[in-house]
RNA sequence: GUGGGUAUAGCUUAGCUGGUUAAAGCGCCAGUUUGUGGCACUGGAGACCGUCGGUUCAAAUCCGAUUACCCACCCCA
């Protein structure tokens, strides 16, 4: 192969038809759950103006401040590729004032984002999510309807070994007494934390708390708990939160260590975590925006939502050896014996095209007869036709089962539709 | 942005203590008498060994750089 051929790009890749089935398989199961929870598709552009972004997200993020495709369009607008779904969608809501149709907005949306990161396992530059949101209700019930739409999903999918980590990250005032109280925590122990964490506690020391350092670890098992900051209606959202679970019987475990790093979210956070698939091992994630439409232009309006990695999604299926449906290859091929029958192969193929749903093939290599039937084996064909100018004036042909070497009579002339649908089933 | 590993036909790999036409399996194509596949057999096409540069009489094999991929950190889904 040539060197100046032109590849993907870095982080980007082709979905080959090999692989594209498995996609179509997915997409069709969101349509599905979707529906049966009654979450309505928004398709919102892949890029947007930066501020959108810098608004939402937050300017301070890692995501906006080194992740996000940022470039000048011929106007010198300022553009992003979409790093995640929930601030368009939010933006989407103000501009066409949905909000002002009976609530609560339920979305959903598939499609791909883009951050400009180091690729690695279960991490791409180009990805995929499929994420939900819920717009208008403040109450608990809306952060249970939208994990459970979350698990059902997994369930359908039949993955196993999911575990739904929940955590509350309080209000604004919860927040800035916990804030400080890390920081107070911290500040307290400098010498000990590693040089990054160092840097963090300034900036902002909740990151410590993820933080995979032994040292740190160790000391972030004793730092305060947010848990421990909330304000009483945090708290009882939190335990509502909880208290719907366990009637539900999901298992879930509280992670106070749960800090999205998206500055819109408020309260309920959570992940969908799976320890199979490497380091990358959050497949959902979502949480909580109350006051993110507000602070995009709209009214108060408060929110909750979901995204989840298709790749990463597809990582765990593959450790988990989970089946995919895969298309129907062929149904039947009409091989030809000469030139002469072409014309006729052609016309029947084009009469079972139209008036059936069956996959037809037949012949556009001029291969003979026995490369037609060898490649009509290979594309796993269920019905073989042949078809010389001996059958044409007989007015039938034999097809034949290529699973048992059953033959069947299949006329030529009017019959021909009923023959066929006959023995293909 | 930081670190580690890898880079040979479409795919999976062998060769890598430097030396004639770079090897295998799978896949692809064709054939094994007469109009019928899966098996077996035979043959064929297909890589200039990621790229650039260096060492050498001689490099896929050694050295350097670069790019890409994989993995981890960071961050996130």
């Amino acid at each position: 192969m040539g060197s100046s051929i032109i590849k993907a790009q870095r982080g980007t890749k082709d979905i080959l038809p090999s692989e594209s089935f498995k996609w179509s398989f997915l997409e069709n199961l969101i349509e599905k759950i979707s529906l049966r929870f009654n979450f309505k598709k928004i398709r919102t552009p892949i890029f947007e103006s930066t501020s959108l972004f810098d608004r939402s997200v937050g300017n301070q993020t890692d995501v906006v401040q080194k992740e996000m495709y940022t470039f000048f369009d011929k106007a010198k607008r300022s553009i992003s590729l979409r790093p995640e779904g929930t601030a368009s969608v939010a933006r989407s809501v103000i501009e066409h004032s949905l909000f002002k149709n009976a609530l609560p907005l339920k979305f959903f949306y598939v499609g791909t984002f883009y951050r400009y990161e180091k690729p690695q396992s279960g991490r791409f530059r180009e990805f995929y999510q499929f994420g939900a949101e819920i717009f208008g209700s403040s109450l608990p019930e809306a952060d249970i309807e939208l994990i459970l739409f979350a698990k059902s999903f997994f369930d359908e999918l039949k993955i196993r070994n999911l575990l739904l980590k929940i955590n509350s990250m309080g209000c604004s005032f919860c927040r800035e007494s916990y804030n400080s109280a890390v920081y107070k925590y911290f500040n307290s122990k400098k010498s000990k934390i590693c040089s990054v964490c160092l840097a963090r506690l300034k900036k902002n020391p909740l990151r410590i708390l993820d933080c995979k350092d032994e040292e740190c670890r160790n000391l972030s098992e004793n730092a305060p708990s947010i848990l421990n900051f909330l304000c009483k209606s945090c708290c009882c959202h939190f335990e509502s939160v909880k208290f719907y679970l366990d009637v539900l019987k999901i298992k879930y475990k509280i992670d106070s260590k749960i800090v999205r790093g998206l500055d819109y979210y408020n309260r309920t956070v959570f992940e969908f975590v799976n320890d199979e698939i490497g380091n990358q091992s959050a497949v959902c994630g979502g949480g909580r925006y109350d006051d993110l439409v507000e602070k995009l232009g709209g009214p108060f309006l408060p929110a909750i939502g979901f995204a989840i990695g298709i790749e990463r999604l597809f990582l765990i299926m593959e450790k988990q050896k989970v089946e995919f449906k895969n298309f129907k290859t062929c149904d039947i091929y009409i091989a030809n014996t000469s030139n002469e029958v072409k014309s006729t192969v052609v016309d029947l193929s084009f009469i079972l095209k139209n008036k059936t749903k069956l996959i037809c093939e037949y012949d556009i290599l001029g291969r003979n007869l026995k490369s037609q039937i060898k490649y009509a084996d290979k594309i796993k064909a269920k019905f073989v036709l042949v078809i010389g100018s001996k059958e044409i004036t007989q007015g039938f042909a034999i097809a034949k089962d290529m699973n048992n070497k059953k033959t069947f009579n299949v006329s030529l002339k009017d019959a021909f539709l009923q023959d066929v649908l006959k023995i293909v089933k």
